[in-house]
DNA sequence: GAATATCTTTGACTTAAGTCAACAAGACTG
DNA sequence: CAGTCTTGTTGACTTAAGTCAAAGATATTC
């Protein structure tokens, strides 16, 4: 872990929908005080309640923000990819992790501390709307989230995450996975023994076909309607 | 609805958490652009998918924020009071409403435009920050409602409410439902038979006594272990 | 590449919670 | 104050989804 100041990172930053359309002065001091630190798949980045010193940006590998109940049961809150952040609300409220962070992959991490980051957003109103930007839409995916959870089925929730996956990669009708069935389960806020059951039932019933991780829609009008209305 | 520019509503401004310590001069900016707007119980403030040209504050009265699956069942996401505001969301990302608003009592809310509040953040980092703390405190509640409906069974958010309401409320082990029951259960996420049905059997089972909507905490301890668990 | 660990699927069973229906109890309204 | 409307409770029933267990299939790693 050290800090860092070299210009690829400064580019790469500005490339992140974080840092979308903050000047190049203000990209060179977050570079200064970023520092890039690399984790091992499955590595602890941090667990809930830990003190929450700053934030994190993928450069790249995948992160899993995740809850754990008491007897170790998890539900994912999401996943994280290259240029996108995690961690950011221990910074603004709170002071500590609510949630635990784990590394899909091997993963490098840009680490912004709290203290020289809040620094920099009181004097630079761009990059706080841009935060707020990303918080505000965290909350709408979280808000969808508790909508899915409480008011569809599984077999729903299903339905729009092959949806969101299949538009995600425009690869015409098919999709792949992007996460072993256990961790979308986790995901999908069920356990992999539902959610097999129900992708053999999708594909009994013609909405899909399935290899593996590879998926195939074949009624994408029924698998709308079931993301749509929830129900099977 | 009417542009607003008098003390009174510049001090209360300044004593909500969403705009404490925000400079004077500031807070008279903000009145500048506030119209306040009266509205009935049960009167729509808006639907999912309305435009969401800014945001409100609470100032007397109170609003449900809730989703609607298609068949009319509602999640409600949270119960705004005086003070706390609601509709941000729409402010800085997607540009329309995610969710519904209704009044639950006839309310005084304080409406704050889009594009002028923004240009207000722009010039002023403090309220920015506070702006991102609220979110941030936001997308915590969240988490910790998707961790509960997804690892947790309604007698386990039950009790977590009830021991929520106790705390709040500090009148020893005595604690008032601020809601109907039909309305909690939707908070809660469930309905309300299951919610009578729990309310009863934590009676029988000697946790707590109903009254109505007034409630005693019988048995703390096993309530907290409840709550935490999440199992009963 | 054998050995071990992890992931996936299927079957039989249990259970939490939703549905439907009826009724009782409040609470507004005229 | 009667009458309607909404809210809360209880019972009988159904069902989605979790649990437990076992076997097969992939991956990992030494």
């Amino acid at each position: 872990m050290a800090a860092n100041r070299d210009r690829s990172l400064v580019e790469w930053l500005g490339a992140t929908s974080l840092f979308d359309g903050v000047e190049d002065n203000h990209l060179w001091d977050l570079s200064g005080i970023a520092m890039v630190v690399s984790c091992k798949r499955r590595a602890n980045i941090f667990s809930a309640g830990d003190p929450g010193n700053g934030f994190y940006l993928v450069k790249e590998g995948r992160v899993k923000v995740f809850m754990l109940s008491p007897d170790g049961k998890e539900q994912i809150l999401h996943v994280i990819g290259p240029g996108e952040s995690f961690g950011e609300v221990a910074v603004f409220a709170g002071q500590s992790f609510p949630v635990h962070a784990v590394a899909l992959e091997n993963s490098r991490l840009v680490f912004l501390p709290r203290d020289d980051f809040v620094a920099l957003v009181s004097e630079n109103p761009a990059l706080a709307l841009n935060l707020l930007a990303a918080l505000s839409q965290r909350l709408r995916q979280f808000a969808k989230m508790i909508d899915a959870l409480s008011l569809k089925e599984v077999p729903g929730r299903l339905a729009a995450h092959l949806l969101y996956l299949n538009d995600k990669q425009a690869n015409g009708d098919d999709l792949r996975l992007e996460l072993s069935k256990t961790q979308l389960a986790s995901l999908l806020g069920t356990i992999p023994e539902t959610l097999s059951r129900i992708l053999s039932k999708l594909q009994r019933a013609g909405f899909i076909t399935i290899d593996g991780a590879d998926i195939a829609i074949v009624d994408r009008q029924r698998l709308v309607d079931l993301a749509e209305f929830g129900k099977f």
